[in-house]
DNA sequence: GGTTAGCACTCTAAGAGATAGAGTGCTAAT
DNA sequence: ATTAGCACTCTATCTCTTAGAGTGCTAACC
């Protein structure tokens, strides 16, 4: 699979091209604009050989060349050098993540979104850390009146969550208070997506006579984790849309009906990292989804603590800047890291 | 401006037919589809008359009539009978309401608003319920280490916010509880928006060393009245782009714009309806936004508990259907005041 | 006087050529 | 191995034409 050095540097700047220009390339451009120091007849002679190989392809009989999925695959593999940021640009990612100390997780996630939709001019998508990896904090029930209560559920991650849930008739404040402080430290240091199975065994056995009562934590739990997955934040969806690729109304109206579908999104953004660490690239077919299969998602999960707890993905045309997009993602993640 | 029973019977028949064509209507069309007992010839006279008032305009010289502004606008306010739902769409509606008592107000928001768009085939925005018009039911501050705790706040609509904040080393346990309890009394029943101007003068007086901790919690209600009104709910957002006026890409751009910023569309969604009750309908140029200016959007606020809390409406083109979309919207709203 | 038939006129949307331009592949020369 | 030259192909764009829908006006009709 040893492409010469020549056709490398034939197919780099294919790539490069048709990125800037979003037309097919030809090779009297190529000769002009990269001075490679050969022909365009020369450069020619070895388009057509990588049309041979797979790694362009022509429109259309008499067009320049675009790359075609493989194409970009082996530019993103083998040629591709991360960009270097703007110290400008390092500067405004950095202050989103310094700005104030003490930020909800979520508004942190908003902003980061925004700001990188910006800095790249394609999509941003987050997925959120959810409850599911994270580990178990703090509970408490706090009363609103006779018959009702506020349970708010504080992960590690700083995620949190609330549910109404009934109380008991019968249950006092000291009660309700002691309950509390043993789920707490019963409770303490769990991955929450292991606190199901424990709950019944373990709390069960000790509580007979709140049974009533824990039915309905169980049922906080259990939606939980469903609801969970689906928190998705996108940001700069206009951004894609600019690209020419989208002068079809279909297309955009696809992608949109996408947008909606937040546990789609999540699919989208979690099953191919499964197991692997650092940043991917999918291109083109590779996604899972119809709908993305003319875009490219660079992605990678990120921490909070030790635990992995979301994704973070930037999703625009297949010809897309990779070297930028890849910089900019490592320079968000590894700030996130850092908290 | 007293219209004749003719023309307005020849206007109701131009907007019925363009709404659901999206063609401009001529004069053959309405005398054959809408027997009126009138040859096309009568007919084209009275619509150069409508046209000469400014009800009805043509896009071209010889193509048809179609409603103008105006025409809607009298359409809506004089000529129109609002339909009767199928029972059908009415269980639809009350289901989301009654399948289960104890839901969360969000989870609520966004089945109606996804139920609204699938009904009608337009877009939906929602106005969540914000803290601001809402009154204070309880305050709970939930330690979560030496220097944190979590502050929950909770609403008698059911909104409730949550926020970190700084507790001073100083502070114990009891002192907290002590503290909690006298906030929770002190600010029983009162309007969120009632709250900062009372906690300076009356809490500062009475806890003077704790006015650094209470630095915090009044910042977060500040913040909380900031931030507020922009929670909005879509749904639905690809209806309104299948609709025959959306043919431009740059107007869905726009729109789809519009739609990433919440705070202009809390805006067009509160503006419009301050001191009237009921359902009103924004015609085109008639909206504050430019980018809803060939919209309509029909709206109405809404009561959790006694106050009015937010705003429900259905966005859709100018050409729509506005006797079905009253219809819905005015259900939907019925079965929320029902809460 | 209100209503209608008839007809010339206007405007658009859609299709058919025609043309320019970009880029190729091949051949022959270097 | 490289390059110049050239015929060829395909698209995008423009113009021209035509069909069709709908009008406004005039003259006839009840």
């Amino acid at each position: 699979m040893g492409l010469s050095t020549r056709k490398m540097e034939i197919l780099s700047a294919v790539v490069k091209d048709y990125v800037k220009t979003a037309q097919p390339v030809g090779s009297r451009t190529i000769a002009r604009r990269y001075k490679m120091g050969f022909s365009p007849a020369t450069i020619r002679n070895e388009m057509a050989d990588l049309e041979e190989m797979n790694y362009l392809l022509q429109p259309h009989t008499s067009a320049g060349r675009i790359p075609s999925q493989k194409g970009y695959r082996y530019y993103v593999d083998e040629l591709m050098q991360e960009e270097r940021l703007a110290e400008e640009d390092k500067r405004l990612i950095c202050r989103i993540f310094s700005y104030e100390k003490i930020q909800e997780v979520e508004t942190l996630i908003r902003q980061a979104s925004q700001l990188m939709s910006s800095l790249t001019n394609y999509t941003s998508l987050i997925l959120g850390p959810g409850l599911k990896k994270s580990a178990f904090k703090k509970l408490q029930i706090m009363p609103i009146d006779r018959q009702r209560g506020l349970l708010v559920l504080l992960a590690d991650t700083g995620v949190m969550k609330n549910k109404l849930i009934n109380l008991p008739q019968a249950l006092s404040q000291s009660e309700l208070a002691r309950l509390v402080s043993y789920l707490n430290q019963r409770l303490e240091g769990l991955t929450i997506d292991k606190i199901t199975a424990q709950l019944i065994r373990e709390l069960r056995r000790d509580l007979y006579h709140h049974i009533n009562f824990l039915e309905t934590t169980f049922t906080l739990l259990e939606e939980s984790l469903a609801e969970d997955e689906s928190r998705v934040f996108l940001g700069g969806i206009t951004n894609i849309f600019n690209q020419p690729e989208f002068g079809n109304i279909e297309k955009i109206k696809s992608l949109i009906s996408l947008f909606e579908q937040h546990s789609l999104l999540a699919n989208l953004l979690t099953r191919p990292l499964a197991g692997i660490e650092g940043i991917i690239i999918k291109i083109g077919r590779e996604n899972i989804l119809e709908e993305v299969q003319e875009c490219s998602l660079v992605m990678t999960t990120y921490c909070l603590g030790k635990e992995v707890v979301g994704t973070i993905g930037i999703l625009g045309p297949t010809r897309m800047e990779y070297p930028r997009v890849v910089a900019v993602l490592r320079q968000v993640v590894d700030q996130f890291e850092k908290l």
